[in-house]
DNA sequence: TTGTGATGGTAATGG
DNA sequence: ACCATCACAA
């Protein structure tokens, strides 16, 4: 009798259980009830892999193992029973009287460690966590970074490694510097093995755990290795005695510390007794060593990753860890997510004929139950400018129909190419933010200030003493800190130390005066750091030092940047605050300047704003938008140049290729563009070999009307009539259609090639010309309106199954780079006018303000508000009467 | 020591 | 095309 209603207790359980997480799919339940033991999910893009973690963290904490054990901690009386049914029927929760029962094992909060790629992603886990559990158990439950993970571990165990508890996390360019000044003191020669392939190497040693005694050890394979063996064992001294860790010391010293000292490891197995790995795919040796470490005996580790998405592999990232995960623990369970949640199936069926074209994958196939959608829109630029008019053309129309900035992104391999998208929206007046690139705290004025923050810290640290000392100038030179130096290094002491009883030392009385001064400075900063909150602090840092002072005199003396610099300044100490107010009483310098050294870009991206976004494909992982532009799809571009020779750098490429495909859920627009200019050279390339893996079927494609229209006008002779019927015979004139001979493909007849020969000859060159050198908007260029006018592309370029953005004439003059010639002088609108935007629909005209030759105007929009625009490159048009 | 002009190298992805 | 670095003059 009792042993019955146990059995239907627990089958209670079991479907109560079920309920909580009724949401998911079938393998996505498998996932959250595998709870012990190691867990391998091979989850595709946009299989709801950060869904599976969240939900598996919550099961572990509110459930533990119950789900699928048949065991009670007491007697079930009938009570039980009932009342478990009736939360089961009534959908809900069951009296908390019940919770010893359902709460099996449970796992305490605090031991739960996630291990996610980005500072956002574990954000958003954290997020998501609260929102299921509550505020409290949510934020107890440790999700980081790797490197921030080991920061916090550094930290605590610092000193007993031979590290300053305040130890300096130094970029690259700090390594930059190191090692410059490890060539320096060995007398290598950088042309003979660049500095940049060194640090790359050490990097590599590192990733794979390759300490320098063993790399001297090794018999290198050439000079080149055997000089890098010596630097890194240099860099690595010095790095050492300024009590500063680099990025991938960050994981390499946590590995040594928690392999050298057990009790740090039972320490750390003691309490994550759940551990759990996103993006698996891109760990390291190194990081893998790590999680090794961090896994109890229990073996309770969990990892999540998609080997179709390892795009890290450059810096060190190994495949293997994903692939060999079930042979290094015995005993795994792998689960498969393939169901795509994300996209259209035409999208996905793209993406899917893509990553086919790779040979080394363990091997899956998304599927959707998502509509067909649009096909991939597929579009020839002429140019990088025509490209940048295209995406604008195409994000103005979704604005028309009631779409949201927010929604688009633009995607590209590699930063240099945001520059023309850029430059065209910042003229069109389209608000967008570019993530990645040149960064807030790699400008120099910024970087300065926060190494005066950082010698406040860690008064060791020697590199970042370097990069201050003289600046603002005062008179401490070269040749002066050379002395230094070498002072501090016979006596085994910081430059800091030296510098302070400079007038202990007869070389350096010519440059005591400025010396004894600038310890002065540094005094009062250590004392400004102790009296006064961080934010006063480091404003202090920015006066104190003079550098406030100088960067006035600058601006005074009419430097343009120097007030950018200021005002950069200025956000610095902005940032400060915020840094306080969000860590309140746990606010330190080390935790700030820990905080500027781990938080990328993209953690910072906030989707709340309505712009449209630009960043790299390597960026975008994880992401999702509604609509995607992938842009420079050509090959030397995408894939790179670089890339090309190797087969692993090209599926390497090809993964790439897929990550940017899957970030999209309505609609993907993929563009190339028949010439480009890339690293001051125009170029020719041909349309990417991705491109090509796509199946016909699944795409449209549309060539620009500035590329039709020099066919159809017949430049570069003899060539237009191999074009199957001129301007009208557009649908089929990519030899992409039903023949399927697509983008240039081996025929080498193809249309494009022929495009590309006759422009080398220089067939249409001069007719061409003005167009060519008004793409920067301030060409001297006469010719024709774009997407408009005489040569009568409105009609024909009007086929049915044309892009939206193309499907109808646009009211609007065209380009701000094409049709815009300096020339015309700058437009006229006064106060009051009723003018069309391009993207922004009516508005009416509220001020209007001179600037260089041109005229800002400020508008409300009906729809989006007051925007402020440039009259000459707006893409503007003046009502005559409302 | 500071400021300038020329030069020449470098061009991928990032924590 | 761009930047950083360097040599050199002031």
């Amino acid at each position: 009798m009792a042993a019955s209603l146990q059995q239907e207790f627990c089958a209670l359980r079991d479907t109560y259980i079920e309920k909580q997480f009724g949401r998911l799919n079938d393998m996505q339940r498998q996932a959250v009830f595998t709870t012990d033991g190691p867990l391998l999910i091979l989850a595709g893009a946009g299989s709801g892999k950060t869904t599976v973690l969240v939900n598996r963290i919550a099961n572990l904490i509110r459930f533990g193992s119950a789900h699928g054990s048949s065991w009670t901690p007491r007697e079930v009386t009938e009570d039980d029973v009932k009342a478990l049914k009736t939360a089961i029927m009534t959908g809900t929760d069951a009296p908390a009287w019940l919770d010893g029962m359902l709460r099996q094992n449970a796992v305490r909060s605090w031991n739960v460690m996630a291990i996610t790629f980005t500072n956002k992603a574990a954000g958003e886990l954290k997020e998501r966590l609260r929102n299921m559990l509550g505020g409290e158990e949510g934020d107890e439950v440790f999700a980081s970074t790797f490197h921030s993970a080991c920061v916090r571990i550094l930290r605590r165990w610092a000193e007993s490694i031979g590290y300053p508890r305040s130890f300096t996390i130094y970029d690259t360019d700090d390594s930059q510097r190191v090692m410059k000044a490890v060539y320096k003191e060995l007398s290598i020669d950088d042309k003979f093995f660049p500095i940049k392939s060194a640090i790359n190497q050490m990097s590599r040693w590192k990733d794979q755990l390759v300490s320098p005694e063993e790399a001297l050890r090794t018999p290198a394979r050439d000079t080149k290795g055997a000089i890098a063996a010596k630097v890194y064992a240099a860099y690595e001294k010095k790095l050492r005695e300024a009590g500063a860790f680099d990025f991938d010391d960050l994981i390499y010293q946590t590995v040594q510390l928690l392999a050298e000292h057990e009790d740090v490891r039972e320490f750390y197995q003691n309490k994550y007794r759940y551990l759990l790995v996103d993006e698996y795919q891109d760990t390291s040796v190194a990081q893998f060593r790590l999680v090794s470490l961090l896994t109890g005996p229990e073996k309770n580790i969990c990892v999540v990753g998609d080997d179709d998405q390892s795009i890290y592999r450059f810096r060190g990232a190994t495949i293997e860890n994903i692939l060999n995960f079930e042979r290094i623990f015995p005993g795994t369970k792998t689960i498969r997510l393939e169901q795509n949640y994300r996209s259209t199936s035409n999208i996905l069926n793209a993406a899917n004929c893509v990553i086919q074209h790779n040979t080394e994958r363990k091997g899956k196939t998304l599927w959707t139950r998502n509509d067909e959608g649009d096909k991939v829109q597929v579009y020839t630029a002429e140019n990088e400018q025509d490209e940048a008019m295209h995406i604008a053309d195409v994000i103005g129309e979704h604005l028309k129909e009631g779409g949201h900035l927010a929604d688009h992104a633009v995607l590209y391999r590699m930063n240099a190419q945001s520059a023309p998208i850029e430059s065209y929206f910042t003229r069109a007046g389209i608000p967008h933010k570019i993530v990645g690139g040149q960064r807030f705290n790699d400008r120099k004025e910024v970087k300065d200030i926060h190494s005066y923050m950082s010698i406040v810290a860690n008064a060791r640290d020697d590199v970042r003493l370097r990069r201050i000392i003289n600046e603002p100038a005062r008179k401490i030179g070269n040749t002066t800190v050379d002395v230094i130096t070498d002072l501090a290094a016979q006596q085994g002491i910081s430059m800091l130390e030296v510098i302070s009883h400079a007038d202990a030392y007869a070389k350096l009385s010519r440059a005591m005066m400025p010396l004894l001064k600038f310890w002065q400075i540094y005094e009062k900063l250590q004392e400004s750091l102790e009296t006064r909150t961080l934010d006063e602090f480091a404003q202090d840092v920015i006066e104190v030092t003079g550098y406030k002072a100088m960067l006035e005199a600058d601006a005074a003396k009419g430097h343009e940047d120097a007030a950018d610099r200021l005002q950069n300044l200025g956000q610095l100490v902005n940032n400060v605050k915020n840094y306080c107010d969000q860590h309140g009483e746990e606010a330190s310098l080390e935790g700030y300047l820990e905080d500027i050294a781990l938080i990328s870009d993209i953690d910072s991206y906030n989707e709340s704003a309505d712009q449209v976004v630009l960043m790299t494909i390597h960026s975008a992982k994880g992401l999702e938008f509604p609509y995607v532009f992938l842009i420079g799809m050509e090959e030397g571009v995408f894939p790179s140049e670089m890339s090309k020779y190797s087969e692993a750098d090209l599926e390497e490429e090809r993964r790439l290729a897929y990550v940017g495909i899957t970030r999209a859920k309505r609609e993907l627009y993929i563009s190339n563009s028949v010439s480009r200019m890339l690293y001051g050279r125009t170029q020719r390339n041909e349309p990417s070999r991705f491109l090509r893996e796509i199946e016909p079927e699944y795409i449209e494609e549309t060539r620009s009307p500035a590329l039709e229209r020099r066919s159809s006008m017949g430049w570069g002779s003899g060539y237009s009539d191999t074009v199957p019927g001129g301007a009208s015979g557009y649908s089929g004139a990519f030899g992409w259609g039903r023949n399927s001979s697509r983008f240039g493909g081996r025929t080498g007849g193809s249309y494009l090639n022929r495009e590309y020969n006759a422009s080398e000859r220089g067939g249409f060159a001069s007719g061409y010309a003005g167009r060519g050198s008004s793409a920067s908007g301030l060409g001297s260029g006469s010719s024709a309106p774009r997407t408009s006018g005489s040569s009568g592309f409105g009609v024909g370029y009007g086929r049915p199954a044309a892009p939206k953005a193309a499907s109808k004439p646009v009211s609007f003059p065209g380009s701000p780079a094409a049709s815009r010639p300096a020339s015309t002088g700058p437009k006229h609108y006064e106060v009051g006018d009723i003018v069309e935007h391009k993207v922004f629909g009516r508005g009416k005209v509220l001020a209007v303000k001179a600037a260089a030759g041109d005229q800002i105007v400020e508008i409300n929009f009906e729809k989006v508000g007051v925007k402020k625009t440039m009259a000459n490159f707006a893409p503007l048009t003046k009502i005559t009467e409302e």
